[in-house]
DNA sequence: AAAAGGATCACCT
DNA sequence: GGTGATCCTTTTT
């Protein structure tokens, strides 16, 4: 079952790891691709340097303060669109991002969107997965409690011995905040972007 | 180990 | 309104 507003609409770091072991769920026109969470990463609000939020409101980073369960989608590296979930109060920043899925639905048009790779090059990495599900900015801001993507859950639950905290990635610049344990995922999980 | 690449932001004029 | 450093990554050497 879908994912409602009041889930998302908590502390960050609860949400990341309760997104664990949901289901991404996206459904353009004709197609329909679908992939369990197993690895993802909290940025907090205003204190947090490495999130975004920590430089205050700007354009780009609006949608982080605002409500609940709305995804922000961003460019970087002038390459890769990475995925977040919206977390907190109106108000209040917070993200959550999805960093690697295991893929279980449309798996076929995802090899075509990621150029012919396979198995577990296919989704182990944020910016592989809006690859794979042909996600970009046009979903920036998107309601994930609507019908264009959302989170559902299948009724899985992962164990909290299941699931390691770890440093987050590609954040060193970070300071006092770089080493923190925001970044979650399922223990043995094949498709995880890094160990 | 390093290139790929463009939007964004901080900081100037 | 222009400039330059930076970036929540991936792929290839």
């Amino acid at each position: 079952m879908k994912l409602k507003r009041d889930f998302y609409e908590r502390g960050t770091e609860i949400v990341a790891r309760e997104l664990l072991g949901k289901y991404l769920v996206f459904e353009p026109p004709h197609k329909h691709f679908g992939g369990k969470i197993v690895e993802v990463e909290a940025y907090l609000g205003e204190n947090d340097l490495a999130s975004h939020a920590s430089k205050s409101r700007t354009k780009r980073n609006e949608v982080m303060f605002g409500q609940a369960g709305h995804a922000y989608v961003y460019f970087t590296y002038g390459l890769f669109w990475l995925f977040n979930v919206v977390t907190e109060k109106e108000g209040v920043a917070g993200a959550v991002l999805i960093r690697a899925l295991e893929p279980v639905e449309g798996t076929e048009e995802m090899v075509v969107n990621r150029g012919g790779r396979n198995g577990h090059f296919l989704t182990s990495g944020p910016a592989k997965i809006t690859e794979a599900f042909g996600i970009d900015g046009k979903i920036n801001r998107a309601d994930l409690c609507s019908g264009l993507i959302w989170i559902e859950d299948r009724g899985e639950v992962i164990k909290p011995s299941k699931i390691v905290a770890a440093k987050r990635i590609g954040v060193d610049y970070a300071g006092e905040w770089k080493d923190k344990k925001l970044r979650f995922y399922i223990k043995g999980s094949e498709f995880i972007s890094k160990p």
